[in-house]
DNA sequence: AGGGGTACCTGCGGGC
DNA sequence: TGCCCGCAGGTACCCC
């Protein structure tokens, strides 16, 4: 589910959440949301939280740290120790993993499909690993319409494909690749490596305001599944979704309607007047 | 190499 | 009501 806006939405709350406080103890409700020894970070304390791509990086004191893929429908929710008292979540049959900070605040990990995981990593290490496995940041400076360029231009694939490549770009999913691609006027199907000079440029700037309008509104939610920030709340970007999940209706463009097709599997919505 | 299909899981909504 | 099917924000793996 969440792809960069959402994970980076998380990311923000939870930093203010949780930064300066020790891990007492982590629950595992279910063995396989957990890998790792988790001896390894409790009564450490939690010095930073990053994102990598669509992964939380929870920095904590010592040689490990720990990693987090929230996948289709992974949850990270707080409450802290008044909440937690008398808390919902902690009977809900969802939650796979409790964490439990030094004040008696509490991280519930809930995930539904269980495709999410928490995984031990080392502090150092991993982050060498994951910049040779992850593509470019989108607003680091690497990411360019040179870039684009470069990754287009060996891309006999459907532009769609590439943008949701995460060896290459990281943290677009299939929400913001379709949007992304609304924006630039171009149809997901086209080759990568048929783009225009031109086309690039719009491309670029596309997913650039695809995922910043994701994150101003704090991430895409759907009904109450999937991403919710760590009360709760929903996000609001689903309010503003151009083609996204939208077949049959108007495009806010041209008026025309929106279609549904399958690229790589995934559902795909496309404006085929705006999107050449 | 690239593309398609499947697997991992659970739940929901629609059609009959 | 109930059952079956398709679908869901992700990614890894298998086979051709």
């Amino acid at each position: 589910m969440p792809e960069l806006p959402e994970v980076e939405t998380i990311k923000r709350q939870l930093e203010k959440a949780i930064a300066g406080k020790t891990i007492v103890d982590i629950e595992v409700r279910n063995a396989k949301s957990f890998v790792g020894n988790k001896q390894e970070v409790i009564s450490k304390k939690v010095t930073g939280v990053k994102r990598i791509g669509k992964m939380i990086h929870i920095e904590v004191e010592g040689q490990k740290d720990l990693l987090i893929h929230l996948k289709m429908s992974g949850q990270l929710l707080y409450s802290n120790k008044q909440q937690a008292i008398s808390n919902k979540l902690e009977t809900d049959k969802h939650v796979r993993v409790v964490f439990k900070f030094n004040d008696g605040s509490r991280l519930y990990f809930r995930d539904v499909r269980k495709f999410g995981w928490i995984k031990i990593v080392q502090s150092l290490k991993f982050k060498v690993q994951n910049l040779t496995v992850l593509g470019v940041e989108p607003f680091s400076d690497k990411f360019s319409v040179e870039y684009l360029k470069k990754v287009t231009k060996n891309w006999r694939r459907p532009v769609k494909i590439l943008l949701m490549e995460q060896s290459k770009i990281a943290g677009i999913g299939n929400i913001y690749a379709n949007e992304a691609l609304f924006l630039a006027g171009i149809h997901p199907q086209r080759l990568a490596n048929s783009l225009t000079e031109e086309e690039i440029k719009r491309l670029y700037n596309g997913i650039l305001k695809a995922l910043e309008e994701g994150i101003k509104h704090q991430g895409s939610s759907s009904r109450d599944r999937g991403y919710v920030m760590i009360n709760g709340e929903l996000g609001r970007h689903q309010d503003y979704f151009r083609v996204y999940q939208r077949d049959g209706d108007k495009c806010y463009k041209c008026g025309g309607i929106i279609e549904r097709m399958v690229i790589g599997g995934r559902g795909t919505w496309v404006c085929r007047k705006c999107q050449k």
